[in-house]
DNA sequence: TGCAAAACTGTTATGTTATAACAGGATTGT
DNA sequence: ACAATCCTGTTATAACATAACAGTTTTGCA
């Protein structure tokens, strides 16, 4: 049987996203179970903040909610669940946002390709497989061997294009 | 006659560097000239510092730099500056690096495209026609609209390869 | 079971990047 | 000359991130 997938939600309207949450922790219980590394009550509880947030969460949003709960409250708490997290593939780095968001497919291998609404602030991830294919050869014709890729296009969503049409 | 252009140098090893940065100089003054804004001292300083640096330069880098040289040195007059060279398309932030660089081609319409180098710290720019059209094709299917494209592959350029191989 | 190594967390301090807010000065067009 | 605009100086603070070291928990193994 296929591992359930999360989908990518944020431009989408209507749906549980109590259950996308409940769905993204079950995932990665089983992968850190799957790969015998531990997901703690504070990495744990950093992915379902992360998660819950309808738009990438900053470091010290995080924190601040965090303290609020009684868990430890200075930084590196907080980078320290997000380092594992991202090493895991659970969540991504938004680079141009200094920003967190959960990972919509963290058990397949992918780069987090972003659309970043300006307005509303929700990022959508792609999986861009054919994306990291045309950038690749573009890569190789000069010589440059490409380990990570940061793709964030920033714009406005369908939601926030309709009100100007 | 067409403009002259400057070529994004950074993985080529012999040329005359002093060459590019006096050329990228004259042809932002030409720039601001046909545009009727102004590359006042303290911003032709601050694009000149870009383009000396072979690595993209933070905005503290070129503070402490204006700070040797009786320019006024508290943040602001750098952010400021840089904002100002980034409307003007003479420079791009580098998202990954929090970091500036010289564009190769300001007088082209383009998004920059970057291959940095985790060795040398050495930014490449690509000129990405051709990879703005499939990402804009992704986004479109979504509904999204693309307003800035941020994209930055990390890795090794060809000189820092060669000594693995 | 008992022990050592490894992994994780707590804590303090500090480093790095970026912006807010307001005052003053230079430039431009009329 | 004047007003509007643009640019710069200055102080303060916000936002983001890591270093370093001490203590605890977990794990694997004798
Ligand atoms: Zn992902
Ligand atoms: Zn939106
Ligand atoms: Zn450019
Ligand atoms: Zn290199």
């Amino acid at each position: 049987m296929p591992t359930p997938q999360v989908a990518s939600c944020a431009f989408s309207d209507e749906h549980n996203h109590q259950r996308c949450i409940r769905t993204a922790l079950a995932t990665a219980e089983r992968l850190c179970a799957d790969r015998r590394c531990r997901l703690t009550p504070v990495r744990k509880r950093v992915l379902e903040l992360v998660w819950q947030s309808h738009t990438p969460l900053g470091a010290y949003q995080i924190l601040a909610q965090l303290g609020d709960e009684g868990f430890n409250s200075a930084p590196p708490t907080v980078y320290r669940a997000l380092e594992f997290l991202q090493e895991q593939g659970l969540v991504h780095r938004i680079a141009s946002l200094n920003a967190f968001t959960g990972c919509c497919a963290p058990d397949r291998q992918h780069h987090g390709y972003f659309l970043i609404c300006r307005q509303c602030g929700r990022a959508h991830e792609l999986e861009g497989q054919p994306l990291s294919q045309a950038l690749r050869e573009q890569a190789a014709r000069q010589g440059f061997m490409v380990e990570a890729e940061t793709v964030e296009l920033t714009g406005l969503c369908p939601h926030c294009r309709e009100p100007l049409a």
